[in-house]
DNA sequence: CGGTCATGTCAACGGTTGTTGACAACATTC
DNA sequence: GAATGTTGTCAACAACCGTTGACATGACCG
């Protein structure tokens, strides 16, 4: 790994954790930079731009591991919201899509990979687009409801029922139009 | 009414169509006072500052129409979603919450009114906030995967079909520890 | 007519943003 | 050891932001 790349790589990981948990809008370039400890002018040289960058973030964001059976696609999003990948406060997929997917500059390159890494492959499993739509709103909205409106009743506060609550939302998206 | 109160509304009009629209951070006060075609200043002289005029589109702005049946909740929702209420591009309630309860300068005020205005009269007409809490969450899912996702199966594109996808996730989260 | 208050405009402020080009420090290669 | 290319910093840019105070315009009233 050349020198250059680990500066890169760190500048993407802080730009990841920024950018997908406050939105594109609200992030700065400098914070980033100071974030990584490097000068602004670094990102300008590496990717070109501001929305370069936040497109280097989406790089194989959605890739789905591979499951086969709705019951296995429901365990892993559980999984997905009751763990986090990274042990901290890395940002998911789902806040990316959050905090991202109805920015106005942004918005469509977010929704692009998501269609393409993502929904594809759920229409795939689930057979019905609808289907597919259903599940997915379901999977958000328990995600906004928690991470964006803060609702009292949802959150990992009580990990059993919230599983529970997850489980119930995502077997009535997937029951729709069997 | 005196002849600031025709601009005040004026503006207040704007402010809410491009604020609930856009989100308070991406739109500006200059655009909003062009759009009402007057100086900039003026906000500032009626409203104070941006939060305050932000706030003085809250007002009122997420009170429930009175019922009293989980059935009728269900219908007035679906009717919320399939028809608009101003008839033209006028932003609903769902859209103010979509695009400014995760804000960090206005979401926390944004999510206090929504709670207050409508979230505890959800609490009191289902009985448990953890249904209330599922119920405005599948009411958030279907807005988020069409106003913000614009996920193909999911939409208003076929009217009969929305409204059955709706009256289905509603009827799922009511149907969560009856 | 003259004074007073409401209504609105204009210009400027300090701050932040993304972006750019010139320059310094370092490593590599000949 | 000198030349070359990489890696990074610094300063500045034009544009935009919310906010402020001074000033023009008009209505209203004595």
């Amino acid at each position: 790994m050349s020198r250059s790349e680990t500066t890169r790589d760190r500048l993407l990981h802080h730009a990841r954790t920024l950018l997908w948990t406050h939105g594109y809008s609200n992030v700065s370039l400098r914070q980033i930079a100071a974030a990584a400890g490097v000068d602004v002018a670094l990102i300008a040289r590496y990717f070109g731009s501001k929305r370069g960058l936040f497109e280097a973030t989406l790089d194989g964001a959605f890739d789905l591991p591979p499951v086969t059976s709705e019951t296995a696609l429901v365990e892993m999003v559980v999984a997905l919201f009751t763990t986090s990948p990274c042990g901290e406060t890395a940002p998911t997929v789902l806040q990316l899509l959050l905090m991202n997917a109805h920015d106005e500059q942004v918005g469509g390159v977010v929704r692009a990979a998501h269609h393409t890494g993502m929904q594809s492959r759920l229409d795939r499993l689930l057979g019905d687009p609808r289907r597919a739509a259903l599940f997915m709103a379901a999977v958000l909205a328990m995600s906004v409801a928690e991470k964006s409106l803060r609702l009292p009743g949802i959150g990992p506060h009580d990990t059993h029922d919230y599983a529970a609550q997850l489980r119930h939302m995502l077997g009535a998206a997937l029951s729709f139009a069997r």
